[in-house]
DNA sequence: AATAGAATGCTAACTTGTTATCATTTGGTG
DNA sequence: CACCAAATGATAACAAGTTAGCATTCTATT
């Protein structure tokens, strides 16, 4: 469940010394993206590391039908492909640019160089696998333990968190919809029900959550488990 | 979505050296549990790696109703506290032992000496956490995606394929039921849909799988999006 | 072999979510 | 600035899932 969640991912150089970070990204080779073109599709077996240099990238499932849902948004510093590194998996996702963007792109040889050479890189990629695993895992509960409307508002909340301004939150409610799991219709009952709470005003492309502490309140008291803290504090 | 699913989630010793695995397993100490005996909370702050020797251990959320539910089973080989090593987050789950078993528990002293000293463990514990995340990605967007019965069938397959006798998974339907996010009733339903259609024969407390390839064509028919492989194969 | 507790099966009233349309609003484009 | 495509709002018929209750079946334990 990647998710839009996940605009809230680590960054990998938040995970390892800048000395090895600035190694890490004199691999490979930027290349610039225009809106809407693939950067790869679900099944490839290309494998390397790509990092987001600057813009975002849309991470998500081509249906057989033509259709397009997107399950995560990537941005800045944020990174896609250690399956095919470590895993030998094929590409889950298609991914196309979000905008024009800038994709570091780093592939096998030399990545795997740098990673042999530093043990750090490993701890750091470890950090950041496990920080998803572990977002995943969070979330995978609240979907099937939370009522949805509280999950929605998780599901906000934890979007705002990772927003350049969090009380804006910009996305459709076709994609909060699939991320839920539910029809358009019923997410937007669902919405107007936050709405009525005071707890989310709708807009166009756009909710915002005026009054954030009322929202954590709210869900506070409504999540059936107590919640565990997100604090990221590595021991050594 | 750590899941019955996981099941079939990687063992640690498959992915180092037999060296390697031996020196950790000489950490810390075994300790024996008996059934229902609780090995942790949800919330515990205590650090360390805990590896199944022996038995199983059931993963899951204690609701503040009482009601318990499994979400995962852990046995030989598998191991938890990952999150508490390398994040500092407190225990996610609360387990409690599955039957009479045995556990090697690690404190993190003594395995973070052997961490620092041994990368190929970076490496290790780097493709198990992938190998959980890609596994919950691609449960999560089944999740999402599949018709109830078709999903229900691809989880049965998954725990098949990592039972004793892959023809007959041992589980109630009630775990099944939260697993797939909807009530026993209608995991009821969807069972007897499978078992019309000539794929499972259910039983008490058991479901049989007598057509493996059957159930496999059955689901592939259904499934919205090509599968991406599950081989393991490490580059490098 | 009888029994108790657990798991499963079943039903019905009820609630919720979906599909399928269509109307309305919005914001970028020419 | 008018227009158009996209996004959102709204509705109704329909489908699906839920809750609650009880019956039945199974298995381990007397």
């Amino acid at each position: 469940m990647l998710d839009l969640f996940q605009l809230g991912s680590p960054r990998i150089a938040d995970l390892i010394s800048p000395e090895l970070n600035k190694k890490l990204m004199a691999l490979g080779e930027a290349r610039r993206y225009t809106d809407g073109e693939i950067i790869h599709r679900r099944g490839d077996t290309k494998v390397g590391l790509t990092i987001v240099k600057a813009g975002a990238m849309r991470v998500g499932v081509q249906g057989v039908d033509g259709s397009f849902v997107t399950t995560t948004i990537f941005g800045e510093g944020q990174c896609i492909g250690e399956f095919t590194l470590f895993l030998g998996l094929p590409r889950t996702h298609d991914v196309s640019a979000m905008g024009d963007c800038l994709l570091q792109q780093i592939p096998e040889k030399p990545f795997m160089a740098l990673f042999n050479q530093e043990p750090e890189l490993a701890r750091g990629l470890l950090s950041l696998s496990l920080l998803r695993t572990h977002a995943m895992i969070e979330m995978a509960d609240d979907f099937r333990r939370l009522p949805k409307e509280v999950h929605l508002a998780k599901v906000l909340l934890g979007m705002s968190q990772s927003a350049v301004n969090p009380s804006e939150i910009h996305c459709l409610q076709e994609d909060l919809a699939f991320m839920l799991g539910v029809s358009r219709v019923s997410l937007g009952k669902l919405l107007h029900k936050l709405q009525h709470a005071g707890l989310v005003t709708l807009g166009y492309r756009k909710i915002q959550l005026p009054d954030l502490p009322k929202l954590e309140n709210w869900i506070e008291e409504r999540a059936l488990v107590s919640p565990v803290s997100q604090q990221t504090k590595p021991s050594q």
